[in-house]
RNA sequence: GGUUCCGUGGCCGAGUGGCUAGGCUGAGCUCUGCAAAAGCUCCUACAGCGGUUCGAAUCCGCUCGGAACCUCCA
């Protein structure tokens, strides 16, 4: 706890618009929630970025001391193509097109998205609920909503009433928008006759007789709309306020405006103390989007085989790359700067594994370096706690990283680096690479049985070079270097190395 | 048209009313059997035009350019 009391932790919140000190409604507790996946196709790198935002967000939480419950749903149904009455549910629709189950479309992305985390090192949330597991609670909340008078039921489907809602609250807090503006830009739709307002959105649909995701309720068979399961979804496990409410910009309006009106109007309460948004990613200045088609698939990226790409990159290296800007920037996705990010990565992990072999010295003293390691540790915190700014974050490490070469060649003395001070600035080193900012080395550089047969290579080119065979130390140098293993000689003849 | 946001050195990208991140690239030096790695140094920027200020890239206004949202989207 010691760490939660020392560095308060500011966020922009989207609500406000400016930079808060953060105050979670219990104290030492979180309560966050993130809207997931609509698992229709495969997750792009776009939809990376921003769980990996919030992944960020939840992982810093808890290293401080906080205790963080992080609820992010499965969308597996009520996801319309359109608002009109004959959108199709997005789910449903590939489950037609693939001649499948409508299940079987669920499983299988779902699948595939829990393994585009793993690889990216993205930590599963506490709770990962799906939509089709809370019709009834859909069904409870729509009910409670008309009780209220706040929705209306329309020909078997029901409706939030906006304009209703907006006599006592106001709709388009979030957006900075109000109705007036809404009603005059809103797009005419065919077949509005059963909303009594263009800009009132649905609760739950009538399901017509060929639509195959349908459950029994009140009104008729239907389906729940989009908006809902993220508001039952969320107070369900968090409370009616929680604190933290994440995702994507480009859900604001209308997904995150719909369900502060829902918990607004359910409980007389407004659902999320702080919404976090994160920018997009884009592509020679465009959104990456499904729609757009511009979208890059995880797996093209590991193998390099999109026609925007020289080479593959591995997860670890595009984590880092997402990292250096700041999650509410937007970030352009090109080779050039992928081709930097993975040097730089490199650059830290060396010294990570440097690190970890590195003992203090025994004896305390208040030398320079002391300072200046113990300043660069707290810095770590400060920078992180400023609304997660890993970008300020990766350049302290950077500089950590320097001195760690400084330690690792003996241009520092670790005899003359305080032993609480060093290991302080070890652990911040660690924990913030590999907890915090979750880098680690790929992992296909953990082999041990690979890791022993270089160590012997390494001690028979020790020999030659005290022998002064350099002709044989330099055929296994070369020759490692061409399977992608660096042989770095130190000063005293000690030897490490590195993967490519 | 409405609502937001952005425009930083060769490239990518932080940031702040004065102390002027970081990475990649390039040049030089040190170290080295030669390399590599590493360390050090250099190339010092904030779209344009006005204004506020002792002082602005940072605040305000205008102009130009770009993006997102207003419709499914992370």
């Amino acid at each position: 706890m010691k760490q939660l009391e020392q560095y308060p932790v500011f966020v922009t919140n989207s609500l406000t618009g400016t930079k808060e000190i953060f105050k979670p409604v219990t104290p030492g507790f979180v309560g966050m929630y993130v809207c997931g996946p609509t698992v229709y196709n495969d997750v792009h790198l776009g939809n990376v970025r921003t769980f990996l935002t919030f992944d960020i967000v939840s992982r810093y939480l808890r290293f401080l001391g906080y205790k963080v419950r992080y609820v992010r749903n499965i969308t597996d149904v009520g996801h319309l193509e359109n608002d009109a009455d004959e959108g199709e549910d997005k789910i449903a629709k590939k489950a037609r097109l693939e001649q499948l189950e409508p299940m079987e479309v669920v499983k299988h992305y779902t699948e595939d998205f829990h393994e585009v985390m793993r690889q990216f090192n993205i930590l599963p949330p506490s709770i990962e609920p799906s939509a089709t597991g809370h019709i009834v609670e859909q069904i409870e909340i729509t009910k409670k909503l008309l009780d209220k008078g706040l929705a209306y039921e329309s020909n078997g489907s029901v409706y939030f009433n906006v304009r209703k809602y907006n006599q006592k609250n106001h709709y388009g807090i979030l957006s900075g928008r109000n109705i007036e503006e809404l009603v005059e830009s809103g797009r005419e739709l065919d077949n509005q006759d059963e909303k009594r307002d263009k800009i009132d959105f649905a609760l739950w649909k009538k399901a017509s007789p060929h639509h195959i995701m349908r459950w029994p309720s009140p009104w008729g068979d239907g389906f729940p709309g989009w908006h809902l399961e993220c508001t039952v979804m969320s107070t369900k496990y968090l409370g009616d306020t929680f604190d933290i409410h994440g995702g994507g910009m480009d859900l604001k309006f209308p997904h995150h405006e719909c369900e502060i009106a829902q918990g607004t109007g359910a409980t007389g309460k407004a659902p999320v103390n702080y919404w976090l948004h994160s920018n997009m990613l884009t592509v020679n200045g465009q959104k990456m989007s499904k729609s757009l088609g511009n979208s890059f698939l995880p797996r093209e990226l590991f193998a390099g085989t999109h026609k925007l790409l020289d080479k593959g990159y591995g997860p670890m290296a595009v984590r880092f790359f997402m990292l250096q800007s700041h999650y509410s920037s937007t970030l352009d996705f090109s080779n050039e700067a992928l081709q930097a990010a993975e040097k730089g990565f490199k650059k830290l992990v060396n010294a990570l594994v440097l690190i970890k072999k590195m003992e203090p010295a025994p004896a305390a003293s208040d030398s320079e370096i002391s300072k200046e390691l113990t300043r660069l540790s707290r810095e770590c915190y400060l920078n992180m706690s400023d609304d997660f700014n890993t970008a300020k974050t990766l350049a302290v490490l950077f500089e950590m990283s320097a001195r760690i070469n400084d330690l690792q060649s003996g241009n520092i003395k670790l005899s003359d680096v305080d032993k609480v001070a060093f290991t302080e600035f070890k652990e911040t080193y660690i924990g913030f690479m590999e907890e915090v900012l979750g880098l680690q080395e790929e992992k296909e550089q953990n082999d041990e049985t690979l890791k022993g047969a270089i160590n012997l290579l390494i001690d028979l080119r020790k020999k030659a070079r005290t022998d002064k065979n350099f002709a044989l130390s330099d055929k296994i140098r070369d020759d490692l270097k061409k399977l992608g293993i660096q042989v770095k000689d130190g000063k005293d003849g000690e030897m490490t190395y590195s993967f490519e």
